[in-house]
DNA sequence: AAAGGTAGTCAAGCTGCTTGACGAAATAGT
DNA sequence: ACTATTTCGTCAAGCAGCTTGACTACCTTT
């Protein structure tokens, strides 16, 4: 057993890489081919109340700059929009549009489509227990690119 | 059930990153502070009995060019050679130096010691388990950046 | 009112990838 | 055996996404 530990590390990035993949073909298959899956983990950020660039920055563990030109791409392509931000006239509040919506409901699709088979052969209590395993390993919450 | 599947990418995601930044970590301790989990992926394919420039390229899932740069770079650090192959006078045969092993093994170490605990908390039974649940997703082999 | 800190953008540069073109060697066709 | 085609690896140039540095506008503290 202490030996084998090793194949974990495959078996989780294997896992993830065919979620992240299976998620942006899903996406692309929908109709939104203009977006990788690097703007995905914007939208989580961006698809409750809206975020600054500086709270996106943070979120994608990248510099203001970085998140500001990304924002900048994402509003040429309809899927954002940047509004003053009600209590402080420096920052600016980056929510989506109903196109920026239109996609997170495809990814949400998307994963689902790709999880109910798989979460089907598990069953209720296995995924219960992976769902408790998996977060006793990550610290979940800030959802972004590995490396 | 249905709904709360879309926790799942989020939590595999945050594993993945643990993992990663965790072993990337573990090496760097180790002393070996010149390399990036990018490289990490390409010792896994080179650790067997080498790989010649176009099956590491195939197996990171990049241009020829952009494996071969890896590989000058990865020969400049010492952490790997370039051998003529056996069989074919085109190719070159790619394989780790002691160098090369060493961080191998500190990477194997570093993993090891981020998953004992966890593993332990698991016990044999559920770690089985996930190991069964994950190789089900995805489809181990081709360990590589994820986007 | 003045001083310092913070939000966001503009500009320039770097790194890791891409496409394109090429010589050397293997393989296939005749 | 000889030519034609494919394949291995590299050189060269270009591009995309990030970085650091500098700056303005605005908030906060005293």
């Amino acid at each position: 057993m202490e030996r084998d530990l090793l194949d974990l590390p495959v078996l989780l990035l294997s896992a993830a890489r065919a979620l992240v993949d299976g998620i942006d073909a899903g996406v692309r298959a929908r109709g939104f081919d203009d977006l990788r899956p690097a703007h995905g983990f914007a939208f989580v950020r961006l698809a409750g109340d809206g975020a600054t660039v500086g709270q996106l920055a943070e979120h994608l563990n990248v510099t203001k700059q970085a998140a500001s030109q990304m924002i900048e791409e994402l509003v040429t392509k309809g899927y954002v929009t940047r509004r003053p931000h009600p209590d402080d006239a420096r920052a600016r509040l980056v929510v989506l549009t109903p196109k920026g919506w239109a996609c997170t409901r495809a990814a949400d699709e998307a994963a689902t489509e790709l999880l109910r088979p798989w979460a089907a052969a598990l069953g209720p209590e296995r995924l219960a227990a992976l769902r408790a395993d998996l977060a006793r390993l990550g610290t979940p919450g800030r959802v972004r690119p590995i490396w």
